[in-house]
DNA sequence: CCTCGATGAGCGAACGTTCGCCTACTGTGC
DNA sequence: GCACAGTAGGCGAACGTTCGCTCATCGAGG
């Protein structure tokens, strides 16, 4: 069904090893004139070479395997989007394989290992410090994450995230909110602690520490956020502004604010944590901490393959957020 | 660096070729007593079964390739991850590749022959009819497509447009609307041109006609919505209804119409179309058109699987569209 | 006792490549 | 007229499998 090198040698009239230097791009190796033959007739019979076959005797696939819990997320989806073309940009292919709750991250891995990839990129946030997805990482391969891999030496890629709460702190202080609360994520997370650290410390060192009333922990959906948010305001109040760990719940918490008949941003400024496309086209555009989920996306790959291709990489590798101020914050 | 099948039968004493036979299951080929030796062997020396050595002999890499033009679009997104997990369930890589502005579709879909993937799956709205993707995708290779694919010949799947059209429209009749307004896709497509003629026909068999003038095109973007929705109520104020032919552009009517101070959903209601996630939350929560993207993406991979598997497979494939009725439509 | 049909296991070939090494030819310098 | 270097291209082996065929052994039936 597909044209082989043979078939191609064959019309050239050359034996296909030669095809296959000359095809290659081996210059030193045979005369223009047949060259040009053994190219002609590769275009005229439309040669496809077998990658299979190729990675059978290099002993690598060119090809790297990305393992996501849920790329229908829209974070995780622009992640594998930029990893994928920065693979393809260097001439890899991208394998995806998903774990969740019916599929064990240990299959999921064995499906990527039985193809060969040569590399792993984790974006599976639901399954940090897992140690099941650990010990089926742990091994020669080359892997880079974007979360913590229980037992350690997995290079990390991923934001400054004690910088993401204290950029989204500085700026509801700078407006001059004093009594301010935080919708955060699951607090067992490596990211949700890390910015609620930044977030308190910053609170704090300006004398406005956050008392435990008024953090109220979700599970990063939007029904999530807006149950919590409706919480924080039943617990105290006072509160005039709310950092929001991610947009999702923003969005929940937003819708939460309305429900209970506050005028925004004027009654109550949120900020929120992502800056997901639909960010700015909230009611009001929402104030949010940026993360470059792309730019980690391709940072990502560049730095796998490096370590296919030999090279040491940093195990710690932080990207910069940045604030986007809309109109969701005001002063109270 | 892995063990190989060679491996496995030296400590298991058996040849290699009946360790192969073992290992796939293969019955009636050796005494318990072996296989059992050499299932032990496999699991100590940790075996695991080269993709690449097994396609090339079996002529087929049990992959499928996924070509997509945008997939960090929510929509599309789904429909991969839910294409994906079908595949794996069936024991089918997926491998992705995608097309946007730099890179050509030819070029994308000879990566995936050169992996000779045993099938593509097509996700590329922006290519649809492009000359350059169906040349490329010409050929002996199955491929299901949610979008047309230019010479014909590809089996199609997706939703019903027409339907969705008409169930928006004879849902904003029944609430008495009678001066209605749309904002639709890009008029080349297929999908925008259903959707309106479903959209258009249902309103003027209730003696209703559509004119030109309560036509706004856009381009599927958030801005795009917002811009549409501006001029649509610039030209004819008198609208009191709008349907959105995507939940994107949706979301910037929505905040369009807040903007010139309409009160939602009694000044104008608002019909959308995909039900996202964000559909519920958004305020107030959206009506709009369900598309199944979760089942489209798991019934193309199907359908690529047994197409693969040699059976006839239907060339259009619909699924059913269901009208999610929300808070952001009431009569007028 | 001889043959026959199972059963268990080995063997060779093939899949489509890459790569290092070998060989044959060509022309140059003495 | 001969050794020698350089060049063009061929050849064999290997990568890790699968699969069909062959072969040896064994117990049973005549």
């Amino acid at each position: 069904m597909y044209v082989s090198l043979k078939d191609v040698a064959a019309r050239a009239g050359v034996s296909f090893q030669t095809a296959s230097k000359v095809l290659n791009g081996h210059s030193r190796v045979a005369s223009p004139s047949t060259r040009e033959r053994i190219q002609r007739a590769a275009a005229e019979l439309g040669y496809v070479p077998n990658a299979m076959a190729r990675g059978l005797v290099r002993q690598a696939s060119v090809t790297i395997g990305v393992l996501a819990d849920d790329f229908s997320d829209q974070a995780v989806s622009q992640f594998v989007l930029a990893a994928q073309r920065a693979a393809a940009s260097h001439g890899h292919g991208a394998l995806i394989s998903s774990v969740h709750a019916d599929i064990d991250a240990e299959l999921a891995v064995r499906k990527l290992l039985e193809y060969r990839v040569d590399g792993i990129l984790v974006a599976a946030p639901s399954l940090e410090d897992e140690p099941q997805l650990g010990d089926a990482l742990r091994g020669p391969l080359p892997v880079v994450s974007i979360n913590r891999i229980h037992g350690g030496g997995v290079p990390l890629i991923g934001s400054d995230h004690a910088l993401t709460g204290t950029l989204a702190a500085q700026h509801l202080l700078d407006l001059g909110h004093r009594r301010i609360g935080t919708v955060i994520g699951p607090r067992g997370r490596q990211v949700v602690r890390r910015r609620t650290r930044g977030f308190r410390d910053t609170l704090r060192a300006a004398g406005r520490p956050l008392p435990e009333r008024r953090i109220a922990e979700a599970d990063w959906t939007y029904d999530g956020g807006w149950a919590a948010t409706h919480r924080l305001l039943d617990t105290d109040p006072a509160i005039t502004a709310v950092f929001v760990q991610n947009d999702v719940m923003a969005m929940g918490a937003l819708k939460a604010l309305h429900e209970r008949g506050l005028r925004l941003p004027a009654d109550c400024s949120v900020v929120g944590c992502d800056d997901l496309s639909f960010a700015a086209y909230l009611v009001p555009p929402l104030t949010t901490v940026r993360i470059p989920f792309e730019e980690t996306g391709e940072r990502a790959a560049t730095l796998l393959l490096d370590r296919i291709g030999g090279k040491q990489i940093p195990t710690r590798n932080l990207l910069p957020v940045e604030l986007v101020v809309r109109e969701s914050t005001t002063s109270p």
